[in-house]
DNA sequence: TATTGTTATACTCTATAACTATA
DNA sequence: TATAGTTATAGAGTATAACAATA
């Protein structure tokens, strides 16, 4: 989420008599939430990923292949959402950085299996132990239980779409 | 350098006809929950938006200016995360549909007031309650008090961000 | 000097069509 | 005929710098 304006600074006078905006409304919608709560969240994500220099789908897309030697990129495409030629480059990226590798796939040579390199898997490991931190310390304000509460729901909420 | 996983090792991601990713890693950050369930959420909402020819933002901007009348550009700008010259071409296209109209400020004359139209205060009504409609029926899985338990949460994720 | 609305622009993200080599 | 990976490209979405009018 980019920097809403804190209202901290003293603006104009009839900003500040202004009552505040009424978004009731879209505070109300579930869309409205998650999507003020992913960005929230990935701001910070970024921030101590930047040692790393992995931005979200760069983690995401280096997890699971770390955590599934031999995936494809066919497979990485259904996992995270992402059409096949927007995989092209982030996989060449992370092959060249050294943190991948790609070899002939045993029953189709089509396809090419996805590997890390003892490189790429430190630096998962690395970032995996960040990113988990995260979840306990930055998001501080919810408890264990309200956390795994969020979870379930909002699983519940993508699984059932139609 | 040296793959951890050699090609030569029994697969684990392409063995059989059902390739079970392991994504539990990432299926237990609040972020990617948040991120799947919002792109979910707002996929079902342009659907049903189709009819009324209006995006996520469209709909954010119109309702915020029929519940806020004379808000200001920059006033949607803080509220919605939209920098101001993103908001330009949005504003433009809505004035240009006949939703929306500008008038001078009354106390500022660089700034704008932001009005809906007869028609704008019209389409706007009617797609409110197609999107109210779409929280308790799309998103049938959750109980009312999962729902606002879900909002609840939520909104304590992003206001507890530094 | 600071702010509002604006233009121009660039960079990222996402989406579609079409090609190749295999199956 | 269908699928895996790829290229090229188009369209959203998001970002910064800078300007004129006004505070």
């Amino acid at each position: 989420m980019p920097a809403a304006q804190p209202p901290s600074a003293p603006a104009l006078a009839w900003t500040d008599a202004s009552p505040a905006v009424n978004a009731s409304f879209l505070e109300g919608l579930i869309g409205y939430n998650a999507r003020r709560a992913a960005l929230a969240v990935i701001g910070v994500f970024l921030e101590r990923m930047a040692p790393f220099d992995l931005r979200v789908v760069d983690f995401s897309v280096l997890t699971l292949i770390a955590h599934n030697p031999g995936i494809t990129s066919r497979q990485l495409s259904a996992a995270l959402a992402i059409l096949p030629p927007n995989l092209v480059g982030l996989v060449r990226q992370l092959e060249e950085r050294g943190l991948i590798e790609k070899h002939p796939h045993p029953h189709d040579r089509r396809a090419q299996g996805l590997y890390v390199t003892e490189a790429g898997r430190s630096l998962q490991s690395e970032a995996q132990a960040v990113v988990a931190s995260l979840e306990t310390e930055a998001i501080t304000h919810l408890t264990e239980d309200e956390r795994q509460t969020l979870i379930r729901l909002l699983r519940k909420v993508y699984h059932s779409q139609p």
